[in-house]
DNA sequence: CGCTTAATTGACACGCCTCAATAAAGGTGG
DNA sequence: CCACCTTTATTGAGGCGTGTCAATTAAGCG
């Protein structure tokens, strides 16, 4: 990849102030607090957390942040798409995860964050400072586990990614994506079968190792196989979703 | 890939009983005491720790727990080299992760673990089952802590290894996997620029999303590119090791 | 030493990538 | 609401890196 190359694909973002839109929250009006990790907490517990959070909001295609900043923020997803990004110096992008309303953001960091976020659409974020965090845990032990489950959820994400990344096929990696979006839709009370992509096509390239050639070439063998229909520009119904099912090759 | 195919696949794993030699274990005398997650422990949660852990070998080849296993037991690896597995219904085979002497196993399960455990050489395993564990973690927080920032290390090299899976070239995955172990072993003690690799190179190759054939050609190109320099069979030199790391783009 | 497993190498195939042209969709200002 | 421009998606032609198949050599091990 030339240099050029790389100097566009960092022009794709905004990189003005990262100051975002902020103010105080008030968790029991949350609009996803029975998805995420504040789900099912006791009153004095969801008061709490209240007291620690900050609301903010990131116009699309803003950074949330960058890979390797200090990572000592971490944050809930309320509203609008992210995506994590890992570039390489020559600008190759690798996209490690999509986040969805009730999503936790901001694990998986040593020194900083392993990887860069950027809001896909406008996004609505809920903000807590690391360090209030884990002094709340002290007093709130059901908050730690549950991060700590969090935690875990993500690594058998990954390694389910990994399989895909190392071993799937094209079509097979297409399959398995719209089929992970359109359960994390059902378990956020969408309807099972329909899948609304906030990305584009760009994106699902890069979350899934391919080229936007490839993404759009094998939508349009799908579409013309009749496992996936096209309703929007950003929607899709799966009216054979068993088949679908066995191309993906679900472990 | 073939009905036979799988069965071969399948039969390379010794599939006898799980029952494995095994004997209370005394942690004051562990030789990776500093390395693991029970690095720097006081005497007393070392003593507690002692209580409940359980000493174990696995001969080589022996799986240690399947896929889908009841996530029960969490593991420290004491000696040798283990492999974790994800199969495709078809039998296409993605290593997610080999683990060294001081390596925690057992975490990224939901409901059972997300991958199987093979043990590559003889191992020494510490074994805990994860209820107690958790139950030692009240009075233990340091314990809890610790293993939480596991998972968090887990999750970045999980992400690391999604960008070289996604977007490296074969010449660069194998430049990144062998400073990864190079770099492994240095924080074990060992000297730097020379590395030691238990696996054969078909577990290299669905560590990296590669064929054998693929892994072997590489070796052979970084060997006659003066990269690499193979002194026994299982042992490299990485004697430019500044243009390896160049090679392998690390982010 | 002899057998089995692992590694190497060549010839060829194929899936995905690259480059290029065009169409469609989305956003903006009048 | 439309005209214009930019961004995104689609499709084709051709190339390349890695996979597949096959034969041979080397290493491991009883």
């Amino acid at each position: 990849m030339t240099t050029k190359a790389v100097e566009l694909a960092k022009a794709k973002v905004k990189l003005t102030p990262r100051r975002a839109s902020c103010a105080a929250q008030d968790c029991h009006a949350c609009e996803i607090r029975d998805l995420t990790f504040c789900a099912g907490l006791d009153e004095s517990e969801i008061a709490t957390l209240s007291g620690i959070a900050l609301r903010m909001h990131f116009a699309k295609r803003r950074v949330i942040f960058h890979e390797g900043d200090a990572a000592d923020m971490v944050y809930n997803v309320t509203q609008g798409a992210v995506r994590l990004c890992k570039l390489t110096p020559d600008g190759r992008r690798q996209i490690t995860g999509f986040l969805l309303p009730g999503d936790f953001l901001g694990l998986g960091g040593r020194q900083g964050y392993a990887y860069g976020a950027e809001a896909i659409t406008d996004v609505e974020l809920c903000r807590f400072r690391r360090d209030k965090l884990e002094k709340l845990f002290e007093n709130h032990r059901q908050l730690e586990r549950r991060l700590f489950k969090i935690a875990n959820d993500e690594l058998a994400i990954a390694q389910d990614q990994m399989l895909l990344l190392g071993r799937k096929t094209a079509k097979e990696r297409l399959a398995t994506f719209l089929l992970n979006l359109s359960e994390r839709e059902e378990l956020r009370g969408g309807q099972g079968g329909v899948v609304y992509l906030p990305m584009v096509q760009e994106d699902i390239a890069d979350y899934l190792g391919l080229t936007i050639e490839t993404v759009s070439r094998t939508i349009s063998q799908l579409k013309r196989d009749r496992l996936i229909h096209q309703t929007t520009s950003h929607e899709f119904e799966l009216p054979r979703i068993e088949e679908l099912r066995h191309l993906a090759e679900q472990t």
